[in-house]
DNA sequence: CAATTTTATTAGTTTATCCAAAATATTGCA
DNA sequence: TGCAATATTTTGGATAAACTAATAAAATTG
């Protein structure tokens, strides 16, 4: 059995992983749990000793096959509550990360499979990120940001990158939510902000700051 | 905020003073949560300086209504997930206290409301206990073990008193639940062993242990 | 009231996590 | 290439949350 803390950072190594092909160094860690290096070497070393990191002084740490498994199943436990919270209990799509951050340490294989099967195994969860089924597979989806696309284009959102409340209720309120359908009109040159058409019907302005942080699949 | 440990103890002082009037002894608690009476005057003490515990030196200790009120709270949780794995999720009714008794720690009253609400404000939990409502209200029932009736008499059963997993299976084994209704048809003398017609239709034995454990109502 | 039982105190253990400062290794750039 | 800047590890220590054995003290009971 691994600790709360342990599992979040096996969850922190994979994540940073996901978007870097080497070794996830120190430093990261660190910055991504709020801690100081000398913590994340400790912790390291003592992943190192389960089998649940390959660990090389100064050179990063990246997760073995068994940490990997564990960490998946972490994110889909996280992301199996979220979908639960909002679809189930009718929570808002911005209310949900910090109860799931707890439901997510909650260690029983029936509980999820169970769970995941009262909710028809679904996809993805409510800000668009895939959930890993029970063998820890998912579609790393082919979405990019808003920001990316050109005039004319027509996309969907997809997902999001900032998971923030504030980001999350910013776009409830302008009545962006995943499925909206966007066509852009015009970029402007001189902050990159776009106008955009919502569902065919209402013009939006949308910052570079909020593009940069969409994301959409082409049409 | 309350570590895990410390609501054990505030539950466990709870469940021990239901069943008797008198302050809670340190033994009492020692027992119940399988630690020794020198860990217990420890908690006993930091609860104290919380304000959960009303404590004189040997003399036991008694919740406030602030302990009370979580202890309860801790209780309602605990049920509610029970019923939700039991009547959601399709677990047996012997499944359910381990995975609970991780659940009635996650800290959201938002989380609990809701669950609360999707389930339709449930009464009892899946062993006939009753679930405490928001304000911490609850109905004491009325039901008397089996053992304490007599021939002939017709009774429904409510509950357990006896809430271990072998105790449930077994129950469930004979085909035993709740609202099962039971005629008593006679009473060994020797061994106080039953003899019931079960649901006006079959007959069959139990011992004395298992009337003890059995909750029952008239009919 | 003396013996037994219960409870509290003391002193110490373990485990888990964290950090500052110093030492060491790596890296990048002049 | 070599040195300065940066990153990482080591050391030594801090804190907190439990738990316990042994001893001391109080309460209970026959």
């Amino acid at each position: 059995m691994n600790s709360y803390t342990e599992e979040n950072y096996l969850k922190a190594i994979f994540k940073i992983a996901e978007n870097a092909e080497e070794n996830v160094s120190t430093n990261a860690i660190a910055e991504k749990l709020g801690t100081k290096a000398s913590s994340v070497t400790e912790m390291i070393k003592k992943l190192a000793d389960k089998q649940l990191v390959v660990y090389e002084k100064y050179q990063g740490v990246k997760l073995t096959k068994t940490g990997e498994k564990i960490a998946i199943q972490i994110i889909r436990k996280h992301r199996l509550w979220e979908y639960f919270l909002v679809n189930t209990l009718a929570f808002k799509w911005d209310e949900v990360h910090e109860i799931a951050e707890e439901l997510e340490h909650i260690n029983s294989d029936a509980l999820i499979d169970k769970l995941d099967s009262f909710l028809g195994f679904p996809q993805y969860d409510p800000h668009g990120d895939p959930i890993p089924n029970k063998e820890g597979l998912f579609n790393k989806h082919q979405s990019l940001p808003l920001s990316t696309f050109q005039v004319h284009e027509k996309v969907l959102i997809t997902g999001v990158i900032d998971h923030s409340a504030a980001f999350l209720q910013y776009l409830a309120a302008i009545n962006l939510s995943l499925g909206s359908c966007l066509e852009i009109e015009d970029i402007a040159n001189f902050d990159k902000s776009f106008t955009i058409l919502l569902n065919k019907e209402k013009q939006i302005f949308l910052s570079y700051q909020v593009t940069k942080n969409l994301l959409v699949v082409k049409l």
